[in-house]
DNA sequence: TGTACATCAGTGAACGCGCGTTCACTGATGTAC
DNA sequence: TGTACATCAGTGAACGCGCGTTCACTGATGTAC
């Protein structure tokens, strides 16, 4: 059966989201344009239509995953003000969005990404950079603002704060999601915060330790 | 030229090791058995007198990785006593484990293992399973000893303990070494230093943080 | 110590398969007149 | 409003390539007598 005649923007949109989905169940190495074509409803060389080849589709899966990333930071600051309170949501989004996207871990963990083209590797860089910057942005603002502790290297911070996130998906990808994800979110969370809080302002669950410096307060 | 006639013992381990050594190149999907052969010096063919096939040699591989990280946690354990110094001998040496392995890692990360056949992907599960219990019982330690906080969930602080290290050789692996494992260490581990340290056991090393002292401020 | 034989690792040609890609052709859609 | 034409997405056959795997054969090594 001949696939409705379809505008290449909208089939570029489809044939990523495809590609994205069906790394999502078999990894980037399972990604076949025969596969991609066939989710999308055409017939492999249709493909040629809208891209120059594989390569080229793989592209644009990198850049539908620093979109989705980019979104989070995005709404979290649109959504809160509290330094505090928006690394936790961006926290949680981005576990959220793995949950729904299998394929972004798997494409971000991918071998085939980093070991493949030196271009696409370079682009998959970019985007964890970017994103990085935007973690350790937010770990700044919140030492400015006096609710995280000011000796911390935001940037470590920020790499420190996806290994929250990272080891936990793949588990939940080997354990074929019986790693309980929620439940280590909520401990690896109140442990990371032991790390961010400063010790003046009571910002979250108490920890209660004897700061030399005099004006702690005891909110809570 | 004929190869040498070798036994297969002394072969199985040859191929495992050009194995790991071609991951660490080219990702596990850049693994050809023609890459392997002529890696040790035989022809494609001759893998067979000594695996069923592909996918035997992948097995081999995981045991070997396997064994790597029992070995680590076995001399820690025979090099030191004090919980909290062997902890961060088991990070250091994690990470110069990975730094002159980087097939580790790429493997570990490798979606061609978890999206293929299930039997391996169990097989690499069990492994980061078995690894991830032995660091939780290091940290149990640590808090029957007195020196780690009391409160903190073992198994959960044995995640994020990896958290130090995944992102971080991904971030190594994409810059091509140019991000600074060792710095990132450093900073990391203070950082994970704060979440474990009970208040009332004076720390590991440095950063005499007991709650009396004032602690340390590097920035300002 | 020499001989015959079983065992076993190495070889190269050949295979089948899946995959990315090319190409000439089809037919639908939008537009100029 | 109808007609002619350019544009553009979809099709199916065919290709070349790399790869895992098989197989009959070679020749070295170890062992029984």
């Amino acid at each position: 059966m001949r696939a409705s005649k379809t505008r290449t923007e909208v089939r570029q949109e489809q044939i990523a989201q495809a590609a994205l989905d069906l790394i999502a169940r078999g990894g980037v190495a399972g990604v076949s344009l025969a596969g991609v074509a066939g989710e999308v409803g055409v017939v492999p060389s249709a493909i040629y239509r809208h891209f120059r080849g594989k390569d080229e589709v793989l592209d644009v899966v990198l850049d539908l995953i620093g979109r989705r990333l980019g979104e989070n930071v995005q709404a979290v600051r649109a959504e809160i003000t509290d330094p505090r309170e928006r690394l936790h949501r961006l926290f949680l989004r981005h576990l959220e969005l793995i949950r729904t996207n299998a394929g972004i871990p798997r494409t971000v963990l991918s071998e085939e990404i980093f070991a493949g083209q030196p271009r696409r590797k370079a682009k998959m860089h970019g985007i964890i950079r970017h994103y990085l910057g935007e973690v350790a942005l937010l770990v700044r603002e919140g030492q400015a603002d006096g609710g995280f502790r000011a000796d911390l290297d935001p940037d470590t911070a920020a790499v420190v704060f996806l290994g929250l996130i990272q080891p936990a998906a793949i588990l939940w990808l080997m354990s074929d999601g019986k790693f309980d994800l929620a439940q280590h979110a909520k401990e690896a969370w109140r442990q990371f915060r032991i790390i961010l809080q400063s010790r003046d302002a009571g910002g979250g669950e108490p920890a209660p330790d004897g700061g030399t410096k005099g004006q702690r307060r005891s909110g809570q």
